[in-house]
DNA sequence: CTAAGTGCAAAATGTTTGCATACTT
DNA sequence: AAGTATGCAAACATTTTGCACTTAG
């Protein structure tokens, strides 16, 4: 059975050992990876080749974003928070995500909304920088 | 000769045809592009693996950012920007960079530092999203 | 004249596909 | 039973490297 997800024709999925496995490890490393961690840790249980085509389709799914440093490819999970006041904070240096609920961000689309005519993604908004663990060296 | 840029070593340039002609380009393109993009625009004055090493070493000096979507691997030109009062727009559809000069990030980032012990990246903050002209469809 | 850059062909790496089998619903 | 998922090996695409040669300073 196919169906439409936003623009992106979607197969429905079959709950299988190797996802459940993935998708736990995934929710639960808080910070980017990349395949072939996944692979290191799951080695045994999963299937490189599975790996892929299941990360595959959590990126289509919107649970995963993919982006490039140092020619590798790391993943990140990031819920869906569909809240006008919530944003992120990605430290450069250890990469993790933090979440953030504060009204500075709504205050700041909607300005660049208002003033600069550009409709802002309000559900992915990521600020980079250095994270207060990594600031004190 | 080898000298120190940011953390990274980085080797001198000569300023040869080739590295000539794909920095026109790739500051006149103002918008996302892939190495099989420049390779085709440039083919005859510019082998591949020249491109590539090119490209590398841009990123490096920071000139350009690397990012990848559906399997791509894009690259964009950034100028380096370090007014606090600087940002930009990103469109998701057409992949344009726009440049904001505005105290609105500024207001953000001060607050970000101040009252979420998080020291922002101020020199390379993007917001995407939709520009006017893709909204309008 | 020397350090740096170039391009080809070859190698290495990362990712996808075909297919037979196994699992979910 | 039908549709989906899995994992291996093979195919493929992309990126990097070795090397002989050229160019910039």
């Amino acid at each position: 059975m196919i169906f439409k997800l936003g623009m992106t024709e979607m197969r429905s999925s079959y709950n299988t050992k190797q996802r459940s496995v993935v998708l736990d490890l995934i929710k639960n490393v808080n910070r980017e990876f990349t395949i072939n961690e996944l692979y290191e840790e799951l080695k045994g249980s999963v299937g490189l080749t599975t790996i892929y085509r299941l990360v595959d389709k959590l990126v289509l799914e919107g649970l995963l974003t993919k982006e490039v440093r140092d020619n590798n490819h790391y993943y990140l999970y990031v819920e869906k928070c569909n809240l006008d006041n919530h944003f992120y904070l990605k430290c450069d240096k250890c990469g993790k995500l933090i979440h953030i609920d504060c009204d500075c961000i709504k205050e700041l689309t909607e300005h660049i909304c208002n003033e600069h005519s550009f409709i802002p993604n309000k559900e992915h908004i990521i600020i980079n920088g250095i994270c207060s663990k990594c600031g004190v060296v």
